[in-house]
DNA sequence: GGTAGACCTGGACGC
DNA sequence: GCGTCCAGGTCTACC
């Protein structure tokens, strides 16, 4: 095959075969860590709950209902494979043995990405807010592993249309990621991204303008200027920390309101233009756009603390209702369409 | 405080 | 194959 005849289908469909391929080949030997999540938990619905999963190095296996994922830790990064066994309890295998601290350091890191430490009475909380998903269960929202890379993915989604976010993360990955044993790339650190150029990530890694922008974050992240446990101590105050998000480069009111919903903090919404088409297209709203965004937030006022929820789940609702239940899209169709004018 | 225009990439479209 | 247009959120300059 010539190689400009390769699309960016080939090159997903290559990616998802190369890593089954190599995690079967490497599994063998490898640590394997059992989790005992909440009973509410279920790893497909609380996995294929938000656009994060289809971003790399993240890749949810339709078939096996399995979560691909490279993991970081100081030593050298490792590939790992989560699924969930009739029991309940989780199964993690690793494609090279961990040591006690990497093995605690994988614990931390997959409970962040899958919202494990979230406490049942906050789902039943927002259940009482918002009945309408307590059949379903759905409460938790899938995130990544650290809070850099939510900020990095969050970036890496605004302003650009989606298929732009998936090319930005696998080529931040492939360039300025750590191969595992298996092959497959990790998130590059913030102390990676602090110390790459400015030209790699504009000119291989195809940012643009979100460059500099990106740096500037990894070095504030590496100096410890972004505190998280200041971000999500419960004494702070949902103002204090909108008001510190925004104060950084690249973050606007949009990528504040996204990067709270990920620090479990759900009082405001993340406006942006799939927003205000899901106010025109389902809610009916008319109007300019200015005044379909204060009808939106009149809207989801009644939903308190928890209204980023009602949002997401009710926009998530009518993606499923287009495409089928999002634990079963193929990742090449999440990864070109995946709003709901492309649905 | 509100608004216009620049910033980039990649896809769609017309020729 | 090339050129043009458009979508997308943030930032800066200006009124």
């Amino acid at each position: 095959m010539v190689v400009g005849e390769r699309g960016a289908g080939y090159e997903l469909a290559c990616d998802i075969i190369f890593t089954e391929y190599l995690f079967t080949e490497y599994l063998m030997g490898g640590s394997v860590l059992k989790i005992h999540p909440p009973a509410d938990f279920e790893l497909a619905r609380d996995v294929c709950s938000y656009g994060y999963f289809v971003l790399m190095p993240n890749a949810w296996d339709v078939s096996g209902q399995r979560l691909f994922r490279v993991l970081e830790f100081d030593e050298k990064p490792s590939a790992c494979v989560i699924d969930q066994c009739e029991d309940g309890k989780l199964r993690v295998r690793f494609d090279r043995r961990l040591d006690r601290a990497q093995q605690s350091q994988a614990r931390v890191q997959i409970s962040r990405m899958l919202c494990l430490e979230m406490a049942r009475d906050d789902i039943r909380a927002f259940h009482r807010v918002d009945p309408r998903w307590k059949k379903s269960g759905r409460g938790r929202l899938f995130r990544s592993p650290t809070l850099f890379e939510d900020v990095i993915k969050t970036v890496t989604s605004c302003n650009v249309t989606w298929p732009g976010t998936v090319n930005m993360n696998r080529r931040l990955c492939e360039v300025c990621g750590r191969k595992s044993a298996s092959g497959a790339y990790s998130f590059p650190s913030a102390k990676k991204l602090a110390r790459t150029r400015l030209g790699t990530l504009r000119g291989r890694c195809r940012v643009g303008y979100r460059d500099q922008r990106i740096i500037d974050l990894a070095k504030l992240f590496v100096s410890g200027h972004v505190d998280e446990a200041w971000l999500t101590d419960p004494s702070v105050s949902d103002d204090e920390v909108f008001k510190f998000l925004i104060s950084l480069p690249g973050i606007g009111p949009y990528a504040s309101g996204n990067i709270m919903q990920l620090l479990g903090r759900y009082s405001r919404l993340a406006i942006d233009t799939e927003t205000i088409r899901h106010g025109k297209a389902v809610l009916g709203m008319v109007g300019t756009d200015g005044q379909i965004i204060k009808a939106l937030h009149a809207h989801y006022e009644p939903f308190g603390e928890h209204k980023f929820r009602s949002y997401w789940f009710e926009l998530w609702a009518h993606y499923e209702s287009k495409a089928g239940p999002a634990h079963l899209w193929e990742r090449e169709l999440v990864s070109k369409a995946f709003t709901a004018a492309n649905l």
